[in-house]
DNA sequence: GCGCAGGGGGTCG
DNA sequence: CGACCCCCTGCG
């Protein structure tokens, strides 16, 4: 396939560091020259900034331009978001004025889901190694730049994976989970088509919750960083913990901090943002 | 350099 | 609430 190239001009709120290490995704990487490179559906694509242009190329399966509106969010208004969301409180001011320039990618929910299941008690370095492991072993090559990269698999590519085969690239015990839930999506137990239709929020959660692997911290992830884009989600893992306990609630045991107590914070001071807010403030607390 | 201990974006039983 | 697999990192 050929290569293509597309231009976003004079960007707002766009920033590579921000958008890739800010934790969402697992499949971006920073080449020497200080672009990334990435692999989304059956596209790799590199991206790059040249003051305050922002340049998308590579191999990409349709038109570039719509495919990377899509995935990098580029027609929703962030600057109205972040403007609303630093009138709250001084903090998410500081913390936006640290990450302005996240963005929300809108992920495949079945790569989604699987990534955020062998997220848990996890590290990033490990968990890229696996998916890049699980890839290469089960996707499909494609050339760039006369480097191999590989698709993620789709649900049908890992139906006759063994748990075994999982254990073999290390995933250790999320292995079962992983061959689980690909199963209960196999014999649609759950219907991802349904649940991208479906409106009801806790409709949604609760299904993704049934999934092996899944648990509130996991759902509310994928609740975020995919397709679902439902930014009423809010994940809270250590680090949000921490610093929601810090600003908002100052109990001197973080761990004794209750999570719908937390819930609860979040949804009164940032309502439907509370998702992106929550962004901010992990990507500051976490970086900073 | 290399060997080793420690820990990590939670989930499950 | 404790166990859970094992790669990665950092220190000695």
């Amino acid at each position: 396939m050929k290569e293509q190239q597309y231009i976003l001009k004079n960007a707002q709120s766009f920033e590579l560091k921000d958008i890739f290490d800010c934790g969402q995704c697992f499949r971006w990487n920073k080449e020497a020259d200080g672009s990334y490179t990435g692999v989304f559906g059956n596209n790799v694509i590199n991206v790059s900034k040249q003051g305050k242009d922002v340049i998308f190329k590579g191999i990409c399966e349709e038109n570039i331009e719509t495919t990377c509106k899509k995935y990098f969010d580029l027609d929703r208004n962030y600057e109205e978001i972040k403007d609303k969301l630093s009138k709250i409180d001084e903090h998410m001011k500081k913390s936006i004025e640290y990450g302005s320039g996240i963005r929300i990618l809108n992920q495949d929910l079945w790569e989604t889901i699987i990534s955020f299941i062998i997220s848990a008690n996890n590290n990033i370095p490990r968990i890229k190694g696996i998916i890049e492991r699980i890839a290469k072993r089960y996707g499909n090559e494609i050339i760039y730049n006369g480097e191999s990269y590989y698709t993620f698999p789709t649900v049908e590519e890992l139906s006759n994976v063994a748990v075994e085969d999982l254990r073999d690239l290390g995933l250790g015990f999320r292995d079962i989970r992983v061959y689980e839930t690909t199963h209960m999506l196999l014999d649609k137990k759950v219907d991802l088509k349904e649940l991208e239709q479906e409106e009801d929020f806790n409709k949604v959660r609760e299904t993704l919750l049934t999934l092996s692997g899944v648990g509130p911290k996991v759902a509310d992830c994928i609740l975020l960083f995919s397709t679902l884009k439902r930014w009423e989600a809010f994940p809270i893992d250590v680090w949000v913990r921490r610093v929601m306990n810090e600003l908002y609630i100052q109990n001197e045991d973080e761990t004794k901090v209750n999570k719908t107590q937390i819930e609860k914070i979040a949804k009164e001071k940032f309502g439907n943002l509370a998702g992106i807010a929550q962004q901010y403030l992990f990507y500051w607390k976490r970086e900073a």
